[in-house]
DNA sequence: TATATTCATCGTAATATTGCAATATAATAA
DNA sequence: TTATTATATTGCAATATTACGATGAATATA
């Protein structure tokens, strides 16, 4: 069906798939990289810097704004976009609660 | 189109975002956590514990099992799955690596 | 005013994902 | 052998995602 049942999992299960699928796409990775390797606000060279084409970097933007981890400012004629450093600490923190889950040390069990 | 053109990122962009796929959906999410709550193997019960026909679950563990974050183990009739801890903790140090980039104390930029 | 620049949105095509019923497979039990 | 049990696979329908050209909206510049 396409269509995932939310209403069967919890909040925090929801939550930590929404989080996650802001990552599980390269371009949305390679466009939160740029973000923190200009360490600033970044005002549009995307498009060049990864090789999608406009509408598509524009997409991509949109979702990781709607999940709150960038803002974007407009500036002129440009949008200068950063993150959401809030937003981003939060996230962080509910993907290391997931991640860091059970003791990984020693040998598997089966 | 719905293909992601993996050709124009880095190595480590299109893994990041493969292992966050993993966690991009909240049944595989359920399913990793009742695997640590159980704290060993889990032998079947996912189905009956989480909400979904069988069939849809036996899906969601086999890209688990694709990506290696799990294991399964024939044992009789069933199968135990657990935690590829060693692949855990690979793909922890990778998205730690990742979420963790910049400074993320103080306001702002824009 | 007219034109350029920058970014968002719309529409659409191609492909992927989710979910399930039905069926297959494999091991055990009667 | 014939069930029974547990899981995987197949096939399909519904929906979601990815990508891009075309167009729109807003601001700046000539």
């Amino acid at each position: 069906m396409g269509l995932t049942k939310s209403e069967i999992f919890t909040e925090e299960q929801n939550q930590v798939a929404a989080l996650a699928k802001a990552f599980a796409h390269p371009a949305r990775v390679a466009i939160l990289q740029q973000i923190f390797k200009v360490n600033n606000c970044i005002c549009g060279d995307l498009v060049e810097e990864i090789g999608l084409a406009q509408a598509t970097i524009s997409q991509h933007l949109r979702e990781l704004k709607t999940i709150g981890l960038i803002k974007g400012n407009i500036e002129g004629t440009s949008v200068c976009y950063c993150i959401d450093k809030d937003n981003w600490n939060n996230m962080k923190s509910m993907i290391l609660n997931f991640i860091d889950q059970g003791n990984n040390n020693g040998s598997d069990c089966c």
